[in-house]
DNA sequence: ATGCTTAATTTTATCGATTCCAAACTAGCA
DNA sequence: TGCTAGTTTGGAATCGATAAAATTAAGCAT
């Protein structure tokens, strides 16, 4: 039963009008009679045809898709972006195309140039904790390209930005743990230039200043690969069990890095929240099934995404390049759990935080 | 600083050659001079020329691209099954096109519809829970577009299919449990006529009859829906518990079924492993940080899409249709953790198992 | 010098859909 | 009857790359 797809010219022999005219009664132009549409749609209809839509790519020099650069496919935070991109996507006939970046501005830079060939309408992005050189986006960006930054962004580029409200949790978890009476607070956080790790310090800083706490450099430990090696984790856990002074709680900055130190802390057999406290940004399932049960804030990730298509998608089709831009912040939950209290008083709530 | 992608006939016009010998030249025809062939290419290098795929895909009739057929994106197992093919097609210069059925037959064939208007030249496909119509695959197959299987695959089409050792994996796991003093062991599994199910009901079959132990009908519960609903989920465990003689361990056959009934037992405040041993398919992250820690069997996911695009990208590019198709069984892994070993014998270790 | 072979390049058609331009036909009106 | 305006359709070019067929040029033997 094979079944080969027909094409407009198909139409036009069969039906014997030229292929122009089939081509305009199908797409409703004004210049075709009533009649011509209906016999035309007919029988396009019973013939099952569709657009070729490589032949209307090259004609209308649109491909009708997206590109996403991103880290990682496997982790949560990224898998439900994903999600949220194709979910909005999907309805308005595109189709996205996705990359990894690993974290390497080299595998970035070839992805770029890898979507620029696919000849995508527009980019999603977020930026590798290594980038650090963003001509290349900027030239793509200048020959037209319409790109939405989401989670790592950068105001090198003039567009829309998608992110969590960083800065608002980052604040409400150290909150949170001076609340619980913890004094000694360390941060583990990404990369040190990349946007979301200047504004979860912020929000530290904030919260550490409200209560006369001063920040110490050495409770902050940068990880340069975001957590993609286990090692540059657990190095950061072990300098600050280490120190003279040893913090009593662990503000975690990264998905990966919530589960690498909360690891860690397992395998030395340091008690939770007994002699570390730990609580941190995490996307991943089930945190409350852990061992003890983690207090986390978790990002609207399918909602980044959709904003992201959402707003990309305005700027592909709008007729005017856009000359105002926005920077999206959406709410986070804080959820605190036991990993973060401690035992002598015990605590369970939830809390929704909006900015 | 604009710098649009120059094409092959600006080439010609640049060097007052036409632009068949341009297009012969860059792709080093031998019926081009030598001279000829350098001067192109020289030129091409310094102005960036990148051939325009939309136009090769017109006139090739080959898109370069690969349609993923699957459920869901953020679950551990899809996402890493992503990354696999992902990682194969970049390299041969194939984009991949993501679409999600949510367990929705429905869902399923509008999105295969989508990939096809797309003109996929291949497709790689897990089927939903509710699948039952293959009606319309098996024409798109007649119709000559490859497809290679995995996890949940199909044997109304004759093609490769690639897939954990689920017949392996429950035997093991369910003699596990058996060895570790177990006797009432129940499964809590996905769709009834799905093929993972019927494979990993054969190996805890297989493991049972070993042991001399009858299976009982109401000691193996079917999700409908694969677990996508927590209720059918919790339904199922709470149905095992009121049994007269409820079992005393648990094997779920699923990622998410797993989670879902070690978070119900959790919250019914049910003593694992003592008053029931759990262990599972899981492809979750830090299993062993759960509380207790959780017993898994861990499917090689990003091995799963390697196989699937290697065997896909095969198809497609064969010169003549394939007609022996093979089924790729990969090896999983049993990791033993605490909650399916009774306390009084407590027991870790780690066990690999090759088909 | 003529014919024949081979090498190098150009011309033209093609993939499928769209669109500008022109042609054909129908009404309406002086 | 003739002319204009409006409606409907066909022809041809276009997007960029490719390939079959046609042309040109050069080399060599008779």
């Amino acid at each position: 039963m094979k079944n080969e797809p027909i094409t407009i010219s198909d139409i036009a022999k069969a039906l014997n009008f030229s292929s122009s005219t089939v081509s305009r009664a199908l797409r409703d132009s004004y210049q075709i009679s009533e009649a011509t549409r209906r016999i035309v749609k007919a029988y396009a209809e019973k013939h099952n045809y569709h657009p070729n839509l490589v032949a209307q790519s090259l004609k209308s020099n649109k491909s009708k898709s997206i590109g996403l650069l991103l880290c990682s496919v496997p982790n949560n935070f990224f898998a439900e972006v994903i999600s949220g991109v194709e979910s909005i996507a999907y309805n308005s006939g595109y189709h996205i195309i996705i990359t990894q970046s690993h974290e390497s501005a080299e595998r970035e830079a070839r992805n770029l140039e890898h979507l620029i060939w696919r000849s995508v309408d527009g980019l999603i992005v977020s930026l590798s904790t290594e980038t650090k050189d963003m001509s290349k986006l900027q030239q793509i960006h200048a020959n037209g390209v319409p790109i939405v930054f989401f989670d790592r962004v950068s105001d090198c580029i003039d567009t829309h930005q998608v992110v969590a409200d960083n800065i608002g949790a980052s604040y409400n978890l150290t909150k949170h743990l001076l609340e619980g009476g913890f004094r000694k607070i360390a941060q583990i956080t990404s990369a040190e230039d990349m946007s979301i790790t200047h504004e979860r310090n912020e929000g530290y800083f904030k919260a550490l200043a409200e209560f006369g706490i001063p920040a110490r450099e050495d409770y902050i430990q940068y990880c340069r690969h975001g957590g993609m090696m286990i090692e540059e984790i657990e190095t950061s856990v072990q300098k600050l069990l280490d120190l003279k002074e040893p913090p009593d709680a662990l503000f975690t900055a990264s998905d990966r890095i919530t589960i690498g130190a909360f690891a860690f802390l397992h395998k030395k057999k340091i008690r939770i929240p007994d002699q570390m406290a730990i609580a941190g940004f995490c996307n991943f399932s089930s945190p409350e099934l852990f061992n003890p049960s983690l207090t986390t804030i978790c990002q609207p990730a399918f909602e980044i995404g959709k904003t992201a298509a959402e707003l990309l998608i305005k700027l592909i089709e709008s007729k005017r390049p856009a000359t105002s831009f926005e920077k999206r912040i959406l709410p986070t939950e804080l959820i605190i759990r036991d990993s973060s209290v401690k035992k002598n008083k015990p605590l369970r709530l939830v809390t929704k935080l909006n900015k």
